[in-house]
RNA sequence: GCUCAUGUAGCUCAGUCGGUAGAGCACCUCCUUGGUAAGGAGGAGGUCACCGGUUCAAAUCCGGUCAUGAGCUCCA
C-alpha cells in the first residue's frame, strides 16, 4: 500500500523532520499501514518510510535523515536475510540491525561464508529486489510469536522472545518467505533498495558475548542510487590509500618487527625527526603554559601498583611481573603513581597550587593481539601525559585553560571539525557525590563559557572521575578520538595526597589527567590519515628538495641549499643521475612539500623554479622570494 | 583470546596439475648530463614465515606454531 501526501515547498533532502498527522493529508490507520509511504514533493515522487511517535505523530523518513538510513539498511539486511534463507535454508537466522554505515545479519551456519557465496548472495538480492517483494508488518502477543518461529526452526528468535514478557505485543515483518521479528519500521517493498553491495564477512559472537557461540556475519551497505553507492566506495578506496600503516611503509615513518614483537613500535629517522619536532613543539607549549616537566622509571614495584589500585582492577592490563632480589616490578601500565610520588616527596603548601606535572611518559599495556591494530592500538607507547594538582575553588579556571591549552595545540596540527564529550557518573563509581557535581558542573561550564558545542553520554565516565573526550573529525567524515581531560576522585585518596591549607590544616586536593595527543603513536597515526601524508610543512622530515637539472648546477644547488639550511629550514639536495622527471617523481612520491629546481636560467639570474607537491610548477622566482615564502608558510602555523 | 583470510626478494606481486623460484620498483656498476611524475645496459639479492607430516619429490597437500589483515570480544 502506499500514500500520495502532498509536502510543503521543500527540498527533499532538506525533509526529513516530524509531520503531524493533520499534515498527512489522509484517513489512514497507521497502526495497519505499511511503514512505508510516497510522498509527492515538489512533483517529484519520493519514497519514504515513517515510524510512530509516542504522541501518536508520524515521523517521516528520507534516506537523508540518520534514521531514514537506519530504516533503509534495516530493510536492506532483511532483503538479504532472505535472500540466504532463500539459497541455504539451513542456515537459522539471529539479528540483523543497521550500523553506522550500512547494515550486517549475524547466522548461524558452520562453514563462513566465501567470497563466492557472496556473489551469489547479492545477485539472490538483486532478483529479489526486482520482484518488487513488499514489507508486510503484523502484530502478534509474545506466546504465538514463539510457536511461529518454533514452526519455522529458529531457535535464537524463540529464545529472544522466552526473553520477553508474556503479555507484550510484538510486531513482525515478512517480505516473501521470509519472516522476521522486528520492531520495524520498513520501507515499501524490496524494489525500493536500489543498489547495495555486501562487504565482508566476519565472525560475532550471539548477544555479543565471547563465552556464546561465534556466528557468521555478513556486513553490506546500501544506497537508493548506485551514484550513492559509488561515491560510498569510492570513500573506502580513499580510505584505504590513507591507510596509516600502508603510509608509513611508502614515506618510510615506522614499522614492527615480528622478532620484537606485535605493538611495539620501531620509530625511523623520518617519523623520528617528526616525532622529535611535534615532542619539542609539545614541550616548549608546556614550559611556556606552567606545567613543570618531569621524567620517571618505566617500572615500579608492586606495592606501588597495589596502593594505586592497578593491580586490584587493572592486572589484565598490565604485563607480568620481572622479579628482582624477591621483589616483583612491573611495567608501568600508567604515568600517575609516578607524578603522585613525585607530589609527595616534599609538603605542598595551597600557594604553590595549581601544580602541573607533565612527562612524555612511555607506558607498557598487555593488549589481546586481535586488538593490535598499526599506531593506533600498540603494546608500547608514550603519552602526553599531565597530571593538575589543585584546590576545589581552582578547578574551573584550570578546566577552562586545559580546554583553550587543547585547542590551541590541535589547531596546530591543521585540525579544524571537533566532536567533544562530556561523560558523567556512571554506576558504582568512587567519590563523593557533591564532587562529581561540581566537577561535572566545572567541565560544562568550561565548555559552555567557550562556546563548544558538545554532546553528554550520561554515566559513561570512568568509575573516579567525569571526562571530557575531544575528537577530531577527517575529511572522510571519520572521527579519531585524541585528547582526554579526567577528574580522578580515587587516586588523591588512595596516595593520601595532602596539601597545607590557609587554615594550617591539610586538605585532599582535587587531581586532573589530561592528555592532548593521548599518546603520540596514535596521534602520530591519526595525523597521517588525516593529511593523506600531505603533513603541514612545520612539522616535514624533508621540507625541500633542491634539483639540479644538471651535474652542472650542482654548485648552484648547494648554495641555495646551503640558505636554506642557514634558516634552519630541512633542505636536501637530489644529485643522482637522473633524469629530472625523474627526479621529480621521487620527491613527489615522497610528498615533499617543495622542490626547487635549478638549471641554466635560474643560475644566471640567481632564482629557482619552485614546485608545490599537489600544486605543480609554480614558474621560477628569485631565490631570496622563495625563501620567504616557503618561510612564511612554515611560520603560518607556528 | 575467538571466527575467517593471508604469509614467496627491502617493497608490490606472479608462480597452472606437487618436479627445490619469477617480474616490476628499490639497491649496486657502467653509459647517459637532462627542464617538471619512471633514459639505457648489466649485476647482486630468496632455507618460499617457522616446525613437523605425507610423498621418489613440497612454495604448492595435511597438522601445529608465529605474525599480519577484517571483524568479534576487550579497551582507564
Amino acid at each position: 500500500m502506499s500514500i500520495k501526501i502532498t509536502l510543503p515547498d521543500q527540498s527533499i533532502r532538506e525533509y526529513a523532520g516530524l509531520i503531524t498527522p493533520n499534515q498527512v493529508a489522509m484517513d489512514i490507520s497507521p497502526r495497519l499501514a505499511d511503514s512505508a509511504i510516497v510522498a509527492e514533493v515538489n512533483g517529484k515522487l519520493v519514497d519514504m518510510s515513517y515510524s510512530i511517535q509516542s504522541d501518536s505523530s508520524l515521523k517521516i523518513h528520507t534516506f537523508s535523515s540518520a534514521e531514514g538510513k537506519e530504516v533503509y539498511w534495516h530493510s536492506t539486511s532483511h532483503l538479504m536475510a532472505q535472500a540466504v534463507k532463500t539459497l541455504f535454508p539451513n542456515v537459522k537466522v539471529t539479528i540483523g540491525p543497521s550500523i553506522e554505515n550500512g547494515f550486517y545479519y549475524d547466522f548461524d551456519r558452520v562453514e563462513s561464508f566465501t567470497d563466492e557465496e557472496l556473489l551469489k548472495i547479492e545477485e539472490k538480492m538483486q532478483e529479489l529486489s526486482r520482484e518488487n517483494i513488499p514489507y508486510t508488518r503484523k502484530e502478534i502477543c509474545r506466546n504465538e510469536g514463539i510457536k511461529l518461529f518454533q514452526d519455522l526452526d529458529e531457535p535464537y528468535k524463540v529464545e529472544i522472545l522466552e526473553g520477553i514478557p508474556e503479555n507484550e505485543t510484538l510486531t513482525i515483518y515478512t517480505n516473501g518467505n521470509f519472516t522476521d521479528l522486528c520492531r520495524g519500521p520498513h520501507i515499501e517493498s524490496t524494489g525500493k533498495v536500489k543498489a547495495f553491495k555486501l562487504l565482508k564477512t566476519s565472525g560475532a559472537y550471539w548477544r555479543g558475548d565471547e563465552r556464546n557461540k561465534m556466528l557468521k556475519r555478513i556486513y553490506g551497505i546500501s544506497f537508493p542510487t548506485s551514484k550513492e553507492l559509488k561515491q560510498y566506495l569510492s570513500d573506502l578506496e580513499e580510505a584505504k590509500k590513507r591507510d596509516h600503516r600502508k603510509l608509513g611503509k611508502e614515506l618510510d615513518l615506522f614499522s614492527v618487527a615480528d622478532e620484537i614483537g606485535g605493538g611495539l613500535i620501531l620509530w625511523h629517522p623520518n617519523g623520528s625527526l617528526m616525532r622529535n619536532i611535534i615532542e619539542q613543539y609539545w614541550k616548549e607549549r608546556h614550559w611556556d603554559s606552567g606545567y613543570q616537566l618531569v621524567t620517571t622509571p618505566h617500572i615500579g614495584k608492586a606495592e606501588l601498583w597495589q596502593t594505586s589500585g592497578h593491580l586490584g582492577f587493572y592486572k589484565e592490563g598490565m604485563f607480568a611481573p620481572i622479579e628482582v632480589e624477591g621483589q616483583e616490578y612491573y611495567l608501568k601500565p600508567m604515568n600517575c603513581p609516578f607524578h603522585i610520588m613525585i607530589y609527595k616527596n616534599s609538603m605542598h603548601s595551597y600557594r604553590e597550587l595549581p601544580i602541573r606535572l607533565a612527562e612524555l611518559g612511555t607506558v607498557y599495556r598487555y593488549e589481546r593481539s586481535g586488538t593490535l591494530h598499526g599506531l593506533m592500538r600498540v603494546r608500547g607507547f608514550t603519552q602526553d601525559d599531565a597530571h593538575i594538582i589543585c584546590m576545589p575553588e581552582q578547578v574551573n579556571d584550570e578546566v577552562e585553560r586545559l580546554l583553550l591549552f587543547s585547542m590551541e595545540i590541535l589547531k596546530k596540527f591543521g585540525f579544524k571539525d571537533f566532536q567533544i564529550y562530556l561523560s558523567t557518573k556512571p554506576e558504582g563509581s568512587v567519590g563523593a557525590p557533591e564532587d562529581w557535581t561540581m566537577a561535572e558542573n566545572a567541565l560544562r561550564k568550561a565548555l559552555n563559557a567557550q562556546g563548544f558545542a558538545f554532546e553528554v553520554d550520561e554515566g559513561g565516565g570512568a568509575f573516579y572521575g567525569p571526562k571530557i573526550d575531544i575528537k577530531i573529525k577527517d575529511a572522510l567524515n571519520r572521527s579519531w578520538q585524541c585528547t582526554t581531560i579526567q577528574f580522578d576522585f580515587n587516586l588523591p585518596e588512595r596516595f593520601k595526597m595532602e596539601y597545607i591549607g590557609p587554615d594550617n590544616q591539610p586538605h585532599r586536593p582535587y587531581m586532573i589527567h589530561r592528555a592532548i595527543f593521548g599518546s603520540m603513536e596514535r596521534f602520530f597515526g591519526t595525523l597521517i590519515e588525516f593529511h593523506a601524508g600531505n603533513f603541514p610543512v612545520w612539522m616535514c622530515p624533508t621540507q625541500v628538495m633542491v634539483i639540479p637539472v644538471g651535474e652542472n648546477f650542482e654548485a648552484y644547488a648547494k648554495e641555495v641549499q646551503a640558505q636554506l639550511k642557514k634558516l634552519k629550514i630541512r633542505a636536501e639536495i637530489d644529485t643522482a643521475s637522473e633524469k629530472i622527471g625523474y627526479k621529480i617523481r621521487d620527491a613527489e612520491m615522497k610528498k615533499i612539500p617543495y622542490m626547487l629546481i635549478v638549471g641554466q636560467k635560474e643560475m644566471e639570474s640567481n632564482s629557482v623554479s619552485v614546485r608545490r607537491h599537489t600544486h605543480g610548477d609554480m614558474g621560477m622566482i628569485p631565490v631570496a622570494e622563495a625563501i620567504q615564502k616557503i618561510q612564511e608558510e612554515i611560520e603560518s602555523s607556528l
